[in-house]
DNA sequence: GAGATAAAAAGTGTCGACAGGTGACGGACT
DNA sequence: AGTCCGTCACCTGTCGACACTTTTTATCTC
């Protein structure tokens, strides 16, 4: 999506500007922007227009705690689903994800991780978790402006996983339901407290 | 919505003939259709229309399991936040269900029901949760086919909410949580095998 | 000069019409 | 008789224009 870059959070969409920039007529500008509405990524207000979602420390926290709360569900049900396919995905991304902890490269690892959760869910076999699950985390993906710089977190982080995998391994479900519950929350703990300080910065400048 | 008893679930909706029939253009259907969409009610597929999702009793198990995760983490920050606007809100619900319970009147019950855990869900504070809680509530609403005529569980869910509404009062947030989780879903279960009589039979048999 | 009101400008919601695509029916070929 | 292809009707996607709402601006009054 346009989103990437071109447009600032809480900017509104100017449907004749943006139709006249890209050529077409107003109608699919208005589609996309109910696309984007269902992935709550702009909000429409009537008769006001579609404005880019804003999220601030506060809503990233709430997503994060949803998001937990879904990880943890996906683990637990994970466990009563792991198939050989399922250990071989699972192991791909852990390699992966302890490749780029050596190589401390936190962008890939981050990326890794986000994969590693996702196969953990699509194990899951919830179609509608699924779907919501890649719904909250697009919205919690909205706020990249500080690329998160904490390497020392990454062997936490990779430990963690290993642990988690452990416990889907070994059929665990409720055990990797907790560790996944914890793990989402701490890095949620660790994104809003690395993200506060600086919207405190501008706050007070 | 009109898709309370108007349109068959799988049928596809004609825009041009329900803009003739509710003498309007065609722009306020797209509108509306998109709208159902994201709330996961309709299925738009491009260049084909859109179609009224048919859940099956597979899916509402699925959601049922996310609503319980759900349901398990507002009781768990509820119990973080419960003031004394909050108690008497869960305890206004709590007697409603009393009296339905008493009259034996499942339906009215069963939305005081609903109407206790959105209260609950609300009292956690989580905009992010509130919205999908109430997304995944509406999807599971799609299929009132059958009215579930299970009278003697209202008396075990009357209490089992008069448990939950004491864990939450008296802060224990992961009881409250476990109560809820647990609660959700063996309604989801209930409401499964009520609605699957097939697989009652085939489990039976 | 500040606040309020009213008019103008801008923008969204809606409308009727046209173009492109999809599914179905019918005919021809194997 | 079965299968494949071409044609056709229906429907969605898109377009330009109009109506209503919101916002801005300019004027008037205190």
């Amino acid at each position: 999506m346009i989103l990437a870059g071109k447009i600032k959070p809480g900017e509104r969409i100017n449907e004749s500007q943006l139709a006249a920039a890209l050529q077409v007529s107003r109608a699919p500008i208005r589609e996309a922007c109910r696309q984007l509405e269902k992935h709550n990524i702009v909000e429409v207000r009537t008769n006001r227009g579609t404005f880019v979602r804003n999220i601030d420390a506060k809503e990233v926290a709430e997503l994060y705690d949803v998001r937990a709360a879904l990880d943890s569900l996906a683990g637990e049900r994970a466990a009563e689903r792991m198939t050989p396919a399922a250990v071989q995905e699972l192991t791909k991304h852990l390699k992966l994800m302890e490749a780029f902890t050596a190589q401390e490269d936190v962008a890939a690892y981050y990326r890794a991780n986000l994969d590693f959760h996702m196969a953990v869910v699509r194990v899951s076999a919830n179609n509608s978790l699924i779907n919501l699950y890649e719904s909250v985390c697009k919205q919690a993906l909205l706020f990249r402006r500080t690329s998160l710089s904490l390497p020392n977190r990454l062997c936490v982080s990779l430990d963690q996983h290993k642990q988690i995998f452990s416990a889907l391994n070994s059929g665990r479900g409720d055990w990797a339901a907790a560790l996944l519950k914890n793990h989402v929350l701490e890095a949620g703990r660790a994104l809003v407290s690395a993200i506060e300080p600086k919207t405190m910065e501008l706050e007070a400048g």
